[in-house]
DNA sequence: AGCGTTTAGATTGTGCACGATGAAATCGCG
DNA sequence: CGCGATTTCATCGTGCACAATCTAAACGCT
C-alpha cells in the first residue's frame, strides 16, 4: 500500500511530467498540451465535426467545447454548423493554425528525446499502456461492479 | 505526427482510465484520487507537514493547499500549525481518516486486476515509467532549452 | 537589536476533466 | 403528418494542476 510500489501513481506522475514538458515547447506556440492534441488530429484529418474530435481523444464535450472556444478565441480553428445537419459543428483549422505545424514540427522528436528510452523501450511501453487502457475501460464499461 | 504513434497520448490516455476506474472505487470512501494519495503517504508515515507532502507526490502548495482544507473539511485529516514553528503545518489523521484505510483495502488489488498485466509487465513498466519521469525532470530542471 | 533573506504555506487566476443538465435539430414510428 | 426518442453540442459545478503573487515566521549577518 505504499505509493512507490503501485504502477497507478507511476502513470500519474510520468503523465505530469510530460505535460510540464509540452508546456514548456508549446509555450511559444500559445496551445495547452490538449490543445496540441487537437491540432495533431486536424493536421491529420483536415476538418471534423465535434464528436469525431470527442472519439479520437476520449474526452467529453464537457472538455472540448471550451477548449475549441478558446482555439477559436485564438483564431487557430473556426467552428462551423453544418448545413445538412444542424446539430453537428465542423472544426477546421485557419490559415494560421494551418501555419502552426511547421513551428510545431520538432516537438516529437524533442519529447522522445527528452524521455530518454531506447526505441524499443517506447514501442513496448506504448503497447502495454495501449492494453492497459483498454482492459481499465472495459472494467468501467461494465455498470456496477468490476 | 499521428496521435496514436506517441506515447505521449497512450500515458495521457492511460492515466485519465486509471484515474477513472479509481473514481468509481474510491466514491463509496468519498475521496479523489489525488487525495487517497494523500492519505496513502498519511497512513504510511503519520502525521506530516505539507511540505513533505508535497515532496512525495510532486505537487505544489497551490494543489495540495486546496485539496488538504477539503480533506479537512470531510473529516479526514486535521491541519495543526507547529508550535516550535508556526510556519510549518502539519498534517495528521483524524480517526475517521485511519478508519478509512480498512474501507480502502481492497482498492490496490483491484485496480491490478483491472488493468490486466503481468505481474512481470507490471513491475518492469512501473520501472520503465520513473526512468522516463525522471529524465524528463532532468530536462525540465534546465532552466531554458532542452 | 535591526533588517534583509529565506522558508512554509495560502491565495488567485487559468485551463483541463468529468458528471449532470439543458437545448435544438433530426430521426423513427404509428 | 405528429410526436416522442435520439443525436449533437453547450453550459454549469466541482476538483485538480500549475504559475504568480502574497503573508508571516524564522534565520543570518552585522
Amino acid at each position: 500500500m505504499l505509493l512507490d510500489d503501485q504502477l497507478c501513481f507511476g502513470l500519474y506522475s510520468a503523465s505530469r511530467a510530460v505535460t510540464g514538458l509540452y508546456r514548456r515547447l508549446l509555450e511559444p506556440l500559445g496551445l495547452t498540451y490538449p490543445q496540441y492534441l487537437v491540432m495533431l488530429v486536424l493536421w491529420d484529418r483536415g476538418a471534423v465535426p465535434v464528436g469525431q474530435l470527442a472519439e479520437a481523444l476520449q474526452l467529453d464535450y464537457g472538455t472540448l467545447s471550451p477548449l475549441l472556444k478558446r482555439l477559436e478565441a485564438q483564431g487557430a480553428v473556426r467552428r462551423v454548423r453544418r448545413p445538412e445537419d444542424e446539430r453537428s459543428v465542423l472544426v477546421e483549422l485557419t490559415e494560421d493554425g494551418v501555419a502552426m505545424r511547421e513551428d510545431a514540427r520538432g516537438i516529437p522528436t524533442a519529447v522522445g528525446r527528452a524521455m530518454g528510452l531506447t526505441r524499443d523501450e517506447l514501442a513496448e511501453t506504448r503497447a502495454v499502456l495501449a492494453r492497459l487502457t483498454g482492459s481499465v475501460a472495459a472494467v468501467l464499461a461494465t455498470p456496477a461492479d468490476g
